[in-house]
RNA sequence: GGGGGCGUAGAACAGUCUGGAGUGUUCGCUGGCCUGUCAAGCCAGAGGUCGCGGGUUCAAAUCCCGUCGUCCCCGCCA
């Protein structure tokens, strides 16, 4: 059908005879010459004709797929196109052939105007021949590659696990898939394949991998999916460092195919989930800028100011930002003092640094003159810069800030990519009054007697990949010994007879010489959508779904037929009727 | 579960606050002219259930109520 493809096609090419097939990219027609743009999937060629040598020219459409045939040439001085890779050069064509018309197009394939999103799902495959989403799909292929290999050459064995399986009721709500056999019962989607890597280490495998779907039932987001892609990592004999270098591999090898132009240092740096809190009020810090959150506590040790000294007496904190020359009006105060109140925060105190003179502020009065200097000096305040403080629950005044900070920082470069890891986070934090995991059931805590005696203090070995602010994966090193991980059970609450029952056969596991392990997971969209410097995996996915889980395309979900129905034991509860959609 | 934005011709939008004839812009589409264009150009033309339903009004794209869809965010995502 071809002989070349556009890209094929360059200077040298001049005088040779091929062969090439595409879709008419744009068409300019002169009555006497006629100018096609013939697109496939590696780049654009021009072909010219002279419409009276063929009738079909006349009819060439936008999308059409042709096949063309004929001489490459020199185009005349002066009419080459730079901006073109094969500019210089174009085909006289001799044969053309329409392969298949196009209809009308719902919407114009070019990477400069951007249709609305429900009609480009709903035309995927035309959105996809756009070269920037096309571009997106070429280098989603080029990153698994990169991993496949890259972890292929480091001996990892690529094995699969069940995508149907046990549902547990801890995590994010499991997809269901009912059992024709067992009406009644279901399986569950996985979340990921955690235990089933876990069972592969106890089986032997000693450096597990898998480009592995995961489900999760809970509301979407701009880099949350029904439906996911993760690489999946597991090693025996393994400890943290053992998983951080592997990760590391990995993911750079995946970063420099995708983005030559940066250099990124390894190994990484790391921050402990203390540090990231203390100074970016996040667990995934966006570190492509400073405005760091400083804490001020000792400033105010003695403070008359009383709204200070009371959140201090009662164990707070104050903590603030510094975030540089904004222009702070009463309406911009009053925003700010308001999103404050939303993340949680009892109040902000907002000040302008002055040249000679104190602060400008609506609690300047409160503060004595040796107060207000230590606190510009801690903030390295210069004239101009807005100061933000937070007095509250440490918790509190450090995610407030850090939103703040999100909120009111730039990247210096955003072009640039600033890996970094998190580690020891918490075993568990109190929520609501219950103890919960930050990670999961499997993970090790550093040190077992403490986890037992005083489980809120007690440390994982976890830890997270985090680039630009977005969290890539999670992993940590598991728990090898049934007893310690029984205890994990108990610290939760979870009764002996349900953690049997739930977890036992995993627990079995354990107990038949179970080697040390330790793994990770990395959101394989999110790291592609990152790198391609797009804000949503849907860009990074070739047929996702639209935020109420619906795929627009082939209009999944759908109902089934009643005997679908019968057949799996399943009866619909009548719902409020939900009216026909329109529009 | 909650907050916010959006829905007007095939596409992207303006018009909505302050009701007055489906008014407009760019692109696309149809026809014509055109031999060096490359987001071609020029001329002419077609194309509308203003998401859907109800209400207020002499009159609704515009105001009110409901509803559907979609996007962003909070919650949620061990």
């Amino acid at each position: 059908m071809r002989s070349h493809t556009a890209s094929q096609i360059v200077l040298q090419s001049v005088g040779e005879r091929v062969t090439l097939a595409g879709w008419v990219d744009r068409r300019r027609h002169h009555g006497g010459v006629a100018f096609v743009d013939l697109r496939d999937h590696t780049g654009v060629v021009q072909v010219v004709m002279e419409p009276q040598r063929f009738e079909e020219s006349v009819l060439l459409r936008r999308e059409y797929c042709i096949q063309v045939h004929g001489v490459i040439r020199r185009r005349p001085e002066g009419a080459e196109n730079p901006a073109m890779s094969s500019g210089m050069v174009e085909m006289d064509v001799e044969e053309l052939t329409i392969l298949s018309p196009s209809e009308e197009l719902p919407f114009p394939i070019e990477d400069r105007t951007d249709a609305e999103e429900l009609l480009r799902l709903e035309y995927r495959y035309l959105d996809l021949r756009r070269p920037r989403m096309a571009r997106n799909l070429a280098a989603r292929s080029l990153a698994l590659r990169t991993v496949r290999r890259t972890l292929e050459d480091m001996a990892f064995w690529e094995v699969e696990t069940p995508t149907l399986i046990r549902s547990t009721p801890e995590g994010a709500r499991d997809l269901l898939v009912p059992s024709r056999h067992n009406p009644g019962a279901f399986y569950a989607l996985p979340q990921s394949p955690q235990i089933y890597k876990q069972l592969l280490m106890v089986a032997g495998v000693d450096r597990y991998y898998q480009m592995c779907r995961c489900y999760r039932d809970e509301d979407f987001r701009a880099d949350r999916q029904l439906e996911f892609t993760q690489i999946d990592l597991e090693g025996a004999f393994w400890d943290q460092d053992d998983v951080l270098a592997a990760v590391e591999k990995v993911v750079m090898a995946v970063a420099s195919v995708l983005r030559p132009d940066q250099e990124i240092p390894v190994p990484l740096p790391r921050l402990t989930y203390g540090e990231a809190m203390a100074r970016y009020g996040t667990d995934k810090p966006d570190v492509r800028f400073g405005m760091q959150i400083q804490d001020l506590s000792d400033v105010f040790a003695g403070t008359g100011f009383r709204a200070f000294a009371n959140i201090l007496g009662s164990g707070g904190v104050v903590r603030g930002i510094n975030a540089g020359q904004i222009q702070m009006s009463r309406a911009r105060a009053d925003a700010l003092i308001a999103k404050a109140r939303q993340w949680g925060a009892g109040g902000l105190v907002w000040m302008v640094v002055r040249p000679q003179a104190p602060p400008r502020s609506p609690v300047a009065k409160f503060l004595s003159q040796v107060e207000l200097d230590s606190l510009v000096e801690r903030m390295g305040g210069t004239p101009g810069d807005v100061l933000l403080l937070v007095a509250d629950r440490e918790k509190t005044a450090a995610q407030t800030l850090g939103r703040l900070r999100l909120d009111l920082g730039t990247p210096d470069d955003p072009d640039s990519l600033e890996f970094l890891w998190v580690v020891d986070f918490p075993m568990f934090e109190e929520k609501d009054g219950e103890i919960t995991f930050l990670h999961h059931p499997f993970t090790s805590p550093t040190d077992v007697e403490q986890m037992v005696s005083r489980p809120l203090e007690s440390v994982a070995r976890s830890y997270d990949l985090v680039l630009n602010g977005v969290e890539l994966g999670s992993g940590s090193v598991r728990i090898h010994d049934p007893d310690t991980q029984r205890r994990v059970f108990e610290i939760m609450g979870i009764p002996e007879e349900e953690a049997e029952e739930r977890f036992g056969w995993f627990i079995k596991a354990l107990r038949y010489g179970a080697p040390p392990h330790a793994g990770f997971a990395v959101g394989f969209d999110r790291l592609v959508a990152v790198l391609r410097g797009v804000s949503s995996i849907r860009e990074i996915i070739p047929f996702p779904k639209t935020q109420t889980g619906a795929e627009p395309l082939s209009s999944s979900p759908a109902a089934v037929d009643r005997e679908q129905l019968a057949e799996l034991g399943i009866a619909v509860a009548p719902r409020r009727a939900r009216a026909k959609p329109s529009g």
